[in-house]
DNA sequence: CGGGACTTACTAACTGGTAAGTAAGTGTGG
DNA sequence: CCACACTTACTTACCAGTTAGTAAGTCCCG
């Protein structure tokens, strides 16, 4: 990387800021035309002409579809958790309030959603190139909702005093992963028909009732099992 | 067409019923073909060499891609009716056994399973051609479990004596949009990891948290709301 | 003057769709 | 029972458009 020569070499401010603000740019772009044309449907042609270059542009900067794609999904990752900086991920009964004020946020914030839903969608298909990020996600989302509904029963034991049973961490994945589907459901439906699903107001209902459910443990009933 | 001075022309039973198979055996390979490779992705070549045909001989039957898209949907739907032949689908707290039960053969479908959700997932891009289609599903299935739900409620107020509130059908469309949500969010996180993902138990688990918490009605506390 | 940021030009593969031709079957009139 | 007319089920061949990717050249900034 660095000349030999020179200890402190002044490529290490690289020159050209302009390089990664291009390439920030065609990561924005291929984000909205991945977003709503989906990864496949979605060209090289269609990011190259929203930043005004040549589609043969946008691979100089990326190499490859594939590769795009991948930065996509990393600068996603980044600028998530750039939006939260400092103030970590919560726990406990505050991680299902951000989840709540997520979908309350979303809810005006149509393409972000619906880039969320078609690459999830698309994923599943055979050999999909984002299957990989998609699945590595639900498995982090997963251990960080159950890990939070742990910390809300411990609470929940140690304040009143119904004590003397445990929840199986079985019963609290199951929980997490409704949560997660529950959430990627509505926004498929509310995507597709606006006017017939209340995405906030559904969403906040649905992670009440599986908190609930889950708090109640195992003493409740289940008629469908 | 007729000829006029036949009456009642016997080509009405209208000889050929070699095609009405080849037709059903090309949309059985269309739904796999759509069903693992999404629309876009999956050519007419693809479900063409299925059957052994040219994809002109697949354009002979369907006239073009969107059609042939449209009739493997409409198979579907009269697949899954005749599934359950005769016996209507079923109401009250049957319907959400019934459900659940849907849940538990699926995970032995995994075919079935990615096909639905595949579309699906696709349907929220622009313009996409299936989406007529799966939203007019999701609002008859809305409308199915809405109505089961109501039944149910009035059945528990009408036997216990918990009566004296009504559940506003606000809340009713609500819990039936998170079970169509629940259901199939968590086939697509069992579809890209089916280790992570008990699809009956966790779907199970979510309908009952559903309908516990509806049944429970305005009386619950609202944590997150 | 060197190197990065492109563009132009091209390729090879593949797309859905069309047109025309062929072989086999069906129905009918004699 | 056969010949003719017609239909169906394709195939082959082709089209125009689009795709990702490559190679080589040009321009401009530092």
């Amino acid at each position: 990387m660095a000349d030999a020569t020179t200890p402190a070499p002044p490529r290490t401010r690289p020159a050209r800021p302009a390089r990664a603000q291009r390439r920030e740019e065609i990561l924005r772009a291929a984000t909205r035309v991945f977003g709503s044309k989906g990864y496949h449907a979605g060209s090289l042609v269609d990011v190259a002409e929203q930043v005004g270059i040549t589609h043969a542009g946008v691979l100089h900067h990326f190499g490859s579809k594939d590769k795009l794609l991948w930065e996509v999904l990393e600068y996603r990752d980044r600028v998530d958790v750039e939006h939260l900086e400092g103030k970590h991920i919560p726990g406990g009964l505050d991680l299902f309030r951000h989840l709540v004020k997520t979908a309350r946020i979303n809810a005006d914030r149509r393409g972000i959603v619906q880039a969320y839903s078609v690459l999830t969608g698309e994923s599943v298909t055979d050999g999909h190139p984002a299957a990989p990020w998609v699945t590595q996600r639900f498995t982090g989302l997963r251990a960080d909702i159950a890990q939070a509904l742990r910390e809300v029963v411990d609470e929940r034991v140690a304040a009143g005093g119904e004590d003397g049973f445990e929840i199986p961490d079985a019963d609290l994945d199951r929980a997490a992963s409704a949560v997660i589907g529950v959430m990627d459901g509505l926004q498929v439906q509310w995507l597709l028909d606006p006017e017939a699903v209340d995405l906030a107001d559904t969403t906040a209902f649905a992670i009440e009732a599986i908190l609930a459910a889950t708090l109640a443990g195992a003493q409740r009933a289940r008629p469908l099992a």
